[in-house]
DNA sequence: GCAACAATTGTTATTGTATAACATTTTATG
DNA sequence: CATAAAATGTTATACAATAACAATTGTTGC
């Protein structure tokens, strides 16, 4: 999860070595679950390091097909088991935008979710601007309603798609 | 549409007078249609008119079961293609958290979709902070994003569903 | 009016997304 | 090791959205 200051850094180049951001994704999941005393399963470790591994949201049934052995792939339900169990431990998230799913960049946090999507090569920014965070609240208040989870998806074109549009 | 300091009095109410804001925003989309020589056909019309007079967000397939006539409801695509229509002139947005439906309180203005959501009573209040948006913006400037569209839906308790619980 | 074209609607089929219901297996606990 | 809880397997179905093409309706210029 980046900070809105560094965030030209951190969106996710098509060259990135994402392969490593993968495996410490998994340690971190695998140390959060003993901590938590909850199990992650073979599935559920599965599904997650697909997600990890993709460069951009993986829909389900992307999922599914990865996740194929040679009987065939499983039923959508254990796709759909493991995430839910996943985004229970804030390990992945959800894009409602996309009905897609991404690794969460730092699960510790607690946090609320804030993505840029680039609608050319899919890729995903998560940020967390802890202004655009209290204005919901506020806002919220105001309406004397109160949240459970705050949904921000913002699509358009990540920079590397914009510079490659204009030539 | 609401601004943030008004929310508390807008967001609707279990028993507040939906027909006449249906009538309202029925009145408002023709006129805007005959300004921009566009047709509010019969099946337009009337997908609007059930979205209007919903008090919360309406799915697709609910709003297909309303349209049906005594021939049966007709095909999903009568109502996508209305759906289109209407929100491609910004009478309706789509809820991307809930695959559902809701009327735009303010057609007039173009605006990133803002929403609450009570997760209890599904009732919808749409509102705009320019705060939020700001922040929006900043963000995705400093990661070099272009945005196209911004969503926002917080789900959570609306008041008087708050209310309710603690009874 | 009417020919030509554009816009809208109708029809059928299919793909994609997600969950329900219930059986079986695996794991934790006394 | 018996039992309960958790997880997985299986089958079926509901809900969401689009594709492809035919038929109809509306618009425009002649």
């Amino acid at each position: 999860m980046a900070n809105l200051h560094s965030a030209i850094e951190l969106f996710p180049t098509p060259d990135h070595d994402h392969h490593s951001c993968a495996a410490s994704i998994l340690e971190a999941a695998e140390r959060i679950c003993a901590e938590r005393r909850v199990r992650l399963t073979e599935k559920r470790r599965q599904v997650l390091e697909i997600i990890a591994k993709s460069h951009t949201a993986a829909g389900a049934y992307e999922i599914l097909e990865k996740m194929a052995g040679p009987k065939g792939r499983p039923a959508p339900v254990i796709v759909y088991r493991a995430l839910d169990f996943l985004m229970a431990q804030g390990f992945v998230h959800r894009l409602a935008s996309l009905n897609a799913f991404i690794a969460c960049a730092n699960p510790q946090s607690d946090h609320g979710s804030q993505f840029l999507i680039c609608r050319d090569c899919r890729a995903v920014m998560e940020f967390s601007n802890p202004t655009l965070g209290k204005a919901i609240h506020e806002g919220a208040q105001a309406a004397s309603f109160s949240v459970d989870a705050t949904m921000v998806e913002v699509s358009g074109l990540c920079a590397a798609c914009a510079r490659a549009q204009h030539e």
